[in-house]
DNA sequence: AATGAATGAGTATTCATTCAT
DNA sequence: TATGAATGAATACTCATTCAT
């Protein structure tokens, strides 16, 4: 339950949207009226500032990732399977909705609010912490290589899907992002993969 | 040759600093001026708009980065060695001057004007351009592994060194990146070695 | 009869605490509708305009003023005993009362409106000329000295008892008012004696 | 010394006239800026935030009052001569500048900030203390009667002062309060008399 | 009798920039 | 080379009030 009315829901989205057209500079009570058919002072009957905008955004898009991983935890297969639906769920996510990239990258603008940054570490740490915990796991059951740290392998498949997803936001969503993810991840895989021959 | 003025390199430097400190809503001409103790048409002497100033932060850091680059190929060691270079020296670079991570992280900010924009493209580009070109030699040289496309690899590096840094970012600084960096080396070169028994 | 209904009654009560809170900026129709828990348009159920909740805020004091005036002039005893009675009665109210000073003391937010301002200076007005009536009588009587015009007495009076109240309100209602009135209408007593050897 | 620049006066002078003419909600950054034939913001090169024009606009009015009081205080003739001084020269500053008025009858309006409101107090407290310092040594002199406490003639003089000046204000400045301030004086001064016959 | 949603007008304040000196 | 004074446009936010339900 997000709590969330349906107006709050409809603000939210717009916001995003505007922040991914052009960055947080874009994000002006004026412009979400605007683009809501609205007179800005109607905005503060769904929230109290725009503070208040952007931490439910936070939060609603740390609701969706948390999730995402919780879900991809309890599924059944290998630990490679649940990494692999992580990152392609991941990935698939961004892909149907583009602007949400926006909201990741924007979390230079978000540095100057605590609150805000919190949130921000906080969903990164979360990421992080489960990704580092089924990597543990798979290198016990002998799925992934074990001559290195599981923080480091965590560090690099965040570290790429980032930069892909970056990449492809600064293409102007010109690739098939979830094509790509598919084949990085097939990379991946092999650099992972636990050496055959002991 | 850079062909700023020694004013011109101080404006910058204090800019960085601001968006250090605050992110890119604490660059204002007024906080410029405020800590270069002179008057904000003063800084008009030295470059004719704020925007002007953003451009010639980012160009100084494209030198600066292709300075490094070029110097690393140009070494005689390995490509391996070259890549090491590369890695190390950035995660140094930063290290030294850790203001300057809020230049590569405030590229959302700049994707409001493309001028600016383009030059964070361009200076992404040119890295990931020529650790392609070193991942390719290294490649052919049986330095690194052949069974992953050099795109791939690049994506990696980058993406991982980029992730660490942010992290040490959000973290306030808090760790020693120059010696995490080397740990975090340690392991892609594992990684990305070429297979012993063929 | 006030021809108020309860929960108009209620309203006032509720705006004049908010005013003795934080001044005519306080009092707002958001801060009326927090403070009774019903919602903003409720309130003109009861009050066709804020100016209208201010005018009959006014109206109400006025009377409650009137009321205790005339009774005291219906008091069997000396002309002096009445004065006495308005004195103490006076503070006496504020003190069981003491929002009702914000009341008094915002005369100057009530100036930017004709009618608020006529029903300010109607309410003084009262005051003042039955208060000089009485001691008009009271020097007829012999009760008070006649070498000065009553006019200046009045002035004196009422100006007294209002820099008390109004010093009683800035400290924040910390010393006791009623016990305060007392000793100053002594001291004001011995002031308005009638010269006892002529 | 005032340590205020000549534009800095001349906005404080016209932040009293507006307050004088429509009471605090005629005080705003608009009025000002177009009383003054400028723009809004050119106000904040002058002025931090209008809380500073307030918390100037007390201050130069604290100064003034002080400086006449310790001049009164400083005068060859009796104890009795300084309070007629104090009592007639405040009534004069008022009958020169009606404006000023607003300044003191506007207490209300500056109760909500605790900088302002300390301001206000310590303006008012100044001039009784000072005032009950001259009754003190008057009726040590024998000048003044000394059956009342100090304290309630403070009270009684400084009261009927600011009844008289708020009456002259709500009249809209009808009738000629020096004049008047001359007679109430001499109605005072019998009352202060110390009893001829002992 | 009451509300949720909305609004036009206004509030103080900030910003990059200009201009006369 | 530098400044003091100024500004148009924008910013987040508030206010009393209206209206459909």
């Amino acid at each position: 339950m997000t709590g969330l009315t349906a107006r709050q829901k409809e603000i939210i989205e717009v916001a995003v949207k505007l922040m991914a057209e052009g960055g947080i500079q874009n994000l002006t009570m004026k412009n979400i009226a605007h683009a809501m058919n609205i007179s800005e002072p109607a905005i503060y009957r769904h929230f109290e500032s725009k503070m208040d905008i952007l931490l439910s955004m936070l939060t609603q898009f740390k609701q969706h990732s948390n999730d995402h991983l919780r879900s991809a935890r309890a599924l059944n297969g290998s630990r490679l399977a649940q990494l692999e639906t992580i990152f392609l769920e991941h990935a698939g996510r961004f892909a149907n909705h583009p602007h949400m990239t926006a909201v990741v990258f924007s979390e230079e603008a978000f540095q100057d609010d605590p609150r805000l940054a919190d949130q921000v570490v906080s969903i990164m740490t979360t990421a992080d912490a489960i990704i580092a915990e089924v990597i543990a796991e798979a290198q016990h059951n002998g799925e992934i290589r074990t001559d290195l740290p599981k923080e480091h392998l965590t560090l690099m498949i965040l570290g790429t899907l980032r930069l892909m997803v970056k990449r492809w936001r600064l293409s102007g969503y010109a690739f098939d992002l979830q094509q790509e993810s598919r084949q990085v991840w097939n990379s991946l895989k092999m650099l992972l993969a636990a050496s055959s021959s002991p």
